[in-house]
DNA sequence: TATGAGATCAACT
DNA sequence: GTTGATCTCATAC
């Protein structure tokens, strides 16, 4: 089943869980959903916390679209608009499992342990090709492709990584157990 | 294993 | 002028 607009059209906090499983394909390369953190604009550590701007437009639109930045200047990372009233809140889609092009993506981020592939955010989008050129399109038509998942997964909560402003809170998700997580969760 | 610095730039103050 | 939803490599334990 492809995941619909419909589905993007909740809380990002019921969202974010629901990935975690799914399958994410840009031009025929990527793998399984692994980790995410989901950011509201209520969220002191959200783009859109401070209203919009030209940079986070697009998290002020509908839901289902792809919201791409650019982080310390040097990586792109990815991110699944969520919520129809326009609350402006995003999931970053933080690391995947790889199945589909595995060439493709050794070739992009010159490394060959599968495991190093998309176990990051920065290193999610360079295996997959994603830079702002693909900011603002909608994640069910080409080159984007999401499949819902076929399984109830084992998730794990914990904080999000890399932020200083509300980082108490836990809005990390995680496959539990997985080897392909940027960073292992507590517990 | 852990900590630290450098890369590099757009948004924001 | 400062900061950051990061990654990689180097050096220290």
């Amino acid at each position: 089943m492809k995941l619909r607009k419909r589905f993007f059209g909740r809380s990002v906090h019921a969202i974010a869980p629901d990935l975690i499983g799914a399958t994410l394909l840009v031009n025929g390369v990527g793998g399984v959903i692994v980790e995410v953190e989901a950011y509201h604009h209520t969220d002191p550590a959200a783009h859109s916390y401070n209203g919009m701007t030209e940079r986070n437009a697009v998290m002020f639109g509908p839901p289902g679209y792809v919201y791409v930045y650019r982080s310390y200047g040097i990586h792109w990372c990815l991110n699944f608009v969520c919520e129809a009233d326009g609350s402006a809140s995003a999931v970053l889609i933080r690391a995947l499992q790889p199945t589909h092009g595995l060439p493709q993506m050794r070739r992009r981020r010159c490394v060959s342990e599968e495991r190093n592939l998309c176990s990051g955010p920065g290193k999610l989008a360079q295996a997959l090709g994603i830079t702002h050129a693909q900011n603002g399109l909608a994640l069910d038509k080409p080159p984007f492709e999401l499949h819902a998942r076929k399984f109830k997964p084992d998730i794990s909560v914990g904080v999000r990584i890399g932020i200083t402003k509300a980082a108490d809170e836990p809005w990390r998700y995680g496959l539990h157990g997985s080897p392909y997580l940027s960073r292992r969760f507590e517990t």
